[in-house]
RNA sequence: CGGGGCGUAGCGCAGCCUGGUAGCGCACACGCUUGGGGUGCGUGUGGUCAGCGGUUCAAAUCCGCUCGCCCCGACCA
């Protein structure tokens, strides 16, 4: 590919409505361009990376037993009907009308396409399992969209549903994908972690993320020091410690209330009475989705984990309660709310059991109770796992192990189904004994396109973006100092063409540039390997080749410039 | 949806407070110059000042509404 018939318009500056670094460089080098909030242009460049990523794709989930095909990006309410979600997706499903009044949806993801399809297909046991993938535009109003292609609106995905039997078979393939996904990632030249994950609106029992590790990262995950226990901090675990020993003799401290005049948050009124906040519980009301008014316990200086308390309470859903709520319910405004008195159910993090000489808000305006003793002052309903793990909290698996915290870019997750969409849309199939049974389902996503901001947010530096050199646009970049010079224009001309010859996939920069200018595009673009021709290594018969992750350069004789090339591409990228 | 910010040439920005001929840098075109890290000089092209409405002799500037975009929060396979 010529530079000059290429269309990479490269910025000097980063545009102004771009954040992270992937958004600014993906704008800055020509691969991108916003046409609406969440919705990009993918140029020249952009899509040759796209489709690296997907041919690694392919080739590895055809590697693993799986098929491709393409189902349609709209799909009538009736199947979203059927399931139960289009009353649940909310507004993140764009729905739209056709010309006969018949509703309609753009695919956030695929379950209910699927499985209508496989119901119309499968009878047998004999027929099962398999795992059906396509890659394919998303479109999800969300909310935020941010950050350019990390979260987009319309975005690739890569997108595999797999049908079985029974519920080993399923675990089986899910361990494929395990494997599978480890294998992608790799080839993709990125730094990744699988952690446990939590399973969301989608449902089912059993997930994996994988999180490419980067500090810009919207996941926070943790992971074990000592063994390999890693998880996001929504589904990660904290191990239930033991009660303080008491001694049953001593006598506990008396209540005590104290006048705390304005101050509400455990900030204020730990500063106020100079204690830390590790001494003070926390009392967060909550909203079930049965409408009950919960109360929530954690310490002062952990944070409650929703999706726990969901669990802990048996409920699908909670929300913080408005100020108006809890006041109607307990003559209060947050701030002063505390356990003793408190006529609420209650459910109380471990760490919250046996705490003595703790500080809690009075249930009176402007005044907090210190010296509160758990075990006599107050006896919640349960105890659970309530808080956010945080850095430093032990390993839930193992005995020495700690845990430590990162920042990862979500790029694929798997889950196992089970049968929550085989059962709602009756995707069912005669076992051996003909017996009518649900298909077993596993489900398995990969962000292609949020992969291309991933991998330059683990890959760049102040002058530009570096691709792995498995998903870059081109292997080779070829400049010469001055295209217009006679001699210059030969060799690299031949060298071009030797190169295409051998494979190398190369982009000559045959513009009527400066140097300067050709340099600054080269390194903004990221091309892994660049060969420079100018008239200084002319003289001598050499051209200089450098690298552009760690700017290593050696000057190579002319003639066996190609084959040179050729090898050190081949063994880059591992062929 | 709540809070904050922004919208002026292709890009990045000033001008707005205090109303009076729309500016700077880059890019672009042409000429000369230069040719191993965004050359130098000169000449030039390009603007519904987001849109609609209002105030005024006069609006990029003041007021109202609408739209778009960004950030934080709530939310999220």
């Amino acid at each position: 590919m010529r530079w000059s018939k290429t269309l990479i318009p490269t910025l000097k500056e980063d545009p102004a409505d771009a954040e992270v670094i992937s958004h600014k460089l993906l704008v800055r080098a020509g691969f991108i361009r916003q046409v609406s909030r969440g919705i990009y242009d993918y140029f020249p460049l952009a899509l040759k990376v796209i489709r690296k990523i997907e041919a690694i794709v392919r080739e590895e989930m055809d590697r693993a037993g799986a098929q491709e095909l393409l189902m349609p990006i709209s799909s009538p309410a009736e199947l979203w009907q059927e399931s139960g979600r289009w009353e649940v997706y909310g507004k993140e499903l764009v729905r739209f009308k056709d010309r006969h009044e018949r509703d309609f949806c753009l695919g956030p993801t695929h379950e209910e396409i699927i499985t209508d399809l496989v119901r119309r297909v499968v009878r047998s046991y004999r027929e099962l399992p398999f795992n059906l993938y396509q890659i394919q535009t998303k479109f999800r109003d969300e909310v935020r969209p941010r950050f350019g292609l990390m979260r987009g609106r319309e975005f690739i995905m890569k997108d595999a549903y797999s049908f079985h039997a029974d519920l080993d078979d399923c675990r089986r393939e899910y361990e494929n994908m395990f494997q599978t996904y480890k294998r992608i990632f790799s080839r993709l030249g990125l730094k990744f972690r699988p952690v446990e994950a939590d399973t969301g609106a989608i449902g089912g029992s059993l997930s994996h993320e994988f999180q490419v590790l980067a500090e810009s990262g919207e996941d926070a995950i943790v992971s074990c020091n000592k063994c390999n226990y890693a998880a996001n901090v929504q589904k990660a675990e904290v191990k239930a410690p033991r009660p303080p020993a008491r001694d049953i003799a001593e006598a506990s401290p008396k209540l005590e209330k104290v006048a705390t005049p304005g101050k509400k948050s455990v900030a204020e009124v730990a500063e106020f009475l100079r204690l830390p906040a590790a001494k003070f519980i926390k009392t967060l009301v909550y909203k079930t989705d049965g409408d009950e008014l919960v109360a929530a316990l954690v310490r002062g200086d952990h944070e409650i984990n929703e999706l726990k308390l969901q669990t802990a309470l048996g409920c699908r859903e909670v929300a913080l309660a408005d100020e108006a709520a809890v006041t109607t319910a307990t003559r209060l405004v947050p701030g002063y709310l505390g356990p003793i008195g408190l006529k609420l159910r209650m459910v109380a993090d471990f760490s919250v059991q046996g705490m003595r000489g703790a500080v809690t808000g009075a249930n009176e305006a402007n005044a907090h109770f210190i010296q509160v003793d758990q075990e006599h002052d107050f006896t919640p309903s349960a105890f659970a796992d309530l808080r956010l793990a945080v850095a430093g909290d032990p390993c839930p698996r193992c005995e020495p192990g700690v845990l430590e915290a990162y920042r990862g870019i979500e790029v694929g997750q798997i889950f196992y189904l089970g049968t929550k969409y085989s059962e709602a849309l009756g995707a069912t199939y005669l076992d051996a004994e003909g017996r009518e049974r649900p298909i077993e389902m596993g489900c398995y996503g990969i962000g292609i396109s949020r992969l291309v901001a991933a991998a330059i947010e683990q890959n760049n530096d102040a002058n530009g973006i570096i691709w792995p050199i498995a998903i870059a646009p081109f292997q080779v970049l070829l400049l010469p100092i001055n295209y217009k010079d006679k001699a210059i224009q030969k060799v690299s001309d031949e060298l071009y063409q030797a190169l295409q010859k051998r494979g190398v996939e190369i982009i000559l920069d045959d513009r009527d540039e400066r140097p300067g200018v050709k340099f600054k595009d080269a390194d903004l673009v990221g091309i892994p390997l660049r060969v420079t021709v100018g008239a200084k290594g002319l003289e001598k018969g050499f051209i200089e080749l450098r690298w552009r992750r760690d700017g290593k350069s050696e000057e190579v004789p002319i003639d066996k410039a190609a084959d040179t090339l050729a090898t050190l591409v081949r063994e880059a990228t591992g062929a």
